[in-house]
DNA sequence: ACTCACAACTGATCGCAGTCAGATAATATT
DNA sequence: AATATTATCTGACTGCGATCAGTTGTGAGT
């Protein structure tokens, strides 16, 4: 006797391991090589798939980068916001999220940037870059709920300096000049215009 | 008689008019049809040279953009310092400046997001790129000045906040979301961020 | 079991940015 | 003035991302 019928068809399951190739050829292929070094029809032949497959999964090469680094993303900001519950004052509460997320964007510095231009220039429409545009949300929730521990920060001064703490962090993880910086050299560059721009 | 001797040989003379043709050729096809529709072939065909020789003038189409737009940002930041001049208010004297620029980098939109994603993630080796990195110093030098008129900050601090309040027009003016915004739009965002990273 | 409709896949093909080996033009040397 | 040297130019070519007309696989209808 076989096992109890699939509630989901063949195709949804064909769909899913195609899916999963392409995800996990794309990640090796990225992290080993970095993201321009890596051909689409690499990752195709890799993942065992046609050429044309791969853009049916993701409109673009870097949709696909948004697609494998995403998670990755997703975990830093956990790990960064329970961190950040431990932590009593407002600027080393919010370094404590921006930690992870710089350590993670700064682990291979081509993907990384290359992440963040996807992010800012490309097509919003795409799934996979809405989900990174979700995670930039959810880092600015948790920067504005920090920032409320401050008495004199209201809710929506709150939202704007999250916002743009949201911009430094940016700016500092994707200059051309920061490229040759270390991970702790790049915080502390963010600090300090964090710092700037709280209550003195 | 010819007219008295040149200082400078042909080659100079001739790679100077082939550079001015091709400032002009990109300047209006680029203007008329945005960057992403005009094809280096047709700006080469349009200056009159060959296609290999664009690539000696501008390392790549980026580059090209760079060379246009360049002059056109350094009009807005002298227009714009000047304007901050008559004005007496901290905000209002940053906001004189950050007017002109974002004018101008809405002038076309998809020129505009261009050349700041080149800005950020092109080759600052290159010349036309340097120069528009000097711009970007140049306006956070003027943002610095006007905000040391606040007794309360002083110049370490001005330096750090003119750098954020940089970030967060590059932000604004790239940022997807505002694709749709008008002029005026994203300078009311824009000053509401920085608003809220002056002293209250 | 057979057929039909449509979702998913495929690789030959396209358009474009950018390269490079060879051609040409300007100056230096004799 | 003839020749050598070197700067500049050129377009055929390359490699890549992306497309799309045609094929194959899946499941619904009969």
């Amino acid at each position: 006797m076989p096992t109890a019928p699939q509630r989901v068809g063949r195709r949804e399951r064909n769909k899913q391991e195609k899916l999963d190739r392409i995800t996990a050829a794309a990640s090796e292929l990225f992290a080993e090589h970095g993201v321009d070094e890596v051909t689409t029809q690499q990752i195709a032949d890799k993942a065992d798939i046609g050429t044309g497959t791969l853009f049916l999964y993701a409109k673009n090469k870097g949709e696909l980068l948004l697609l494998v680094q995403n998670s990755t993303y997703a975990e830093a900001l956990v790990e960064g916001k329970a961190a950040a519950e431990e932590v009593p004052g407002v600027l080393d509460a919010v370094m404590a999220i921006i930690g992870p997320v710089v350590a993670c964007n700064r682990k291979q510095i081509d993907n990384g940037r290359t992440y963040l231009r996807e992010m800012v220039f490309g097509d919003p429409a795409e799934p996979h870059h809405r989900e990174a545009l979700s995670l930039t949300v959810q880092t600015e929730e948790a920067f504005a709920a920090i920032l409320q521990r401050d008495q004199r920060i209201d809710a929506e001064t709150a939202a704007t300096l999250a916002h743009v703490a949201s911009a430094v962090m940016f700016i500092s993880m994707a200059a051309t000049v920061n490229i040759g910086r270390t991970v702790d050299e790049i915080l502390d560059e963010i600090r300090g215009q964090i710092q700037a721009l709280l209550p003195r």
